[in-house]
DNA sequence: GCTGGAAATTTCAAGCTTGAAATAAAATCG
DNA sequence: CGATTTTATTTCAAGCTTGAAATTTCCAGC
């Protein structure tokens, strides 16, 4: 039988999609503007940042939610301008760490406090209140569960 | 001064963009194996199935979200494949008039019956309350004023 | 120690996406 | 009217992204 709540659900969806992709697309404007940046560029750096202490390829693109294939791609650009390196690991010859350089901190950084700004900004009229609920709700909506 | 709030602010668009991310992925792969379709060609025939009477290029990119360019590629695509079609506006030369073809209409319409399912399967721990509290902060996360 | 399968990464082609520049047509206004 | 500006669309280069195939290495079981 169908489920009266479906398209209630679909048309949430689509709310939800609206607001991600429009702060997205505010949020990769003002890393252009700002910082000269890319979002997929500046997730990885954040990514990084995060496991300072060294993340697998495969890790990495688990973390973003992207395929192999992208991480390769993104990591590359970003090795090419000297902000990330790879190492090989001593133990599997298959796996390499990613990680940023000196110079790949200090720039992430830097972008990292402005980001946190803009998004203070965007977000600004969520109280503490909305945020708990809304915490709440995606992380029942993240169990993918069958029909209540 | 820096707003208390802030950190959780971020912390809260990471895990949103983690929840959508996510649900993507899952609809992106569905749309693959079931409709051997992508995400933005059934995003572009949703909205030209929504506006039936005819949309310009510039309205489309608008409701989606995406660049003019972005637009015209994906809606070349699928005109070469016989599913949207362009027409030129009789009175103004500059516009053009994208529309689904029957083709596309009937195509579009097997598709959205399931995609609306797998929706309703991925998001079927909200419950009505849910969805209704969850539209309310969506709502309010648009406005994206100054902090209250 | 072999061997077959699993795992980590890269490569590649095709499609997606942006932002800027190019084109063309319409609107504004002196 | 004619010049300027605005609007609608396309084109293009560069970067992003996927999914599949190729490579290399490790691991499990014989």
């Amino acid at each position: 039988m169908t489920d009266p709540l479906s398209k209630r659900r679909l048309k949430t969806w689509i709310r939800l999609l609206g607001v991600t992709r429009s702060a997205e697309n505010h949020l990769r404007e003002f890393l252009r503007v700002n910082h000269d940046t890319t979002l997929p560029r500046f997730d990885v750096m954040a990514a990084l940042w995060r496991r300072r202490d060294g993340v697998t390829m495969s890790e990495l693109s688990r973390m973003l939610l992207v395929s192999n294939g992208n991480a390769t791609a993104v990591v590359d650009r970003l090795e090419k301008d000297g902000l990330a390196k790879r190492t090989q690991s001593a133990t599997d010859r298959r796996t390499v760490y990613v990680a940023l350089t000196e110079e790949g901190l200090r720039v992430f950084e830097g972008q990292a406090a402005d980001h946190e700004g803009e998004v203070n900004a965007l977000f600004g009229k969520l109280s503490e209140a909305d945020l708990d609920a809304l915490t709440e709700i995606l992380r029942r909506a993240a169990e993918k569960g069958e029909t209540t």
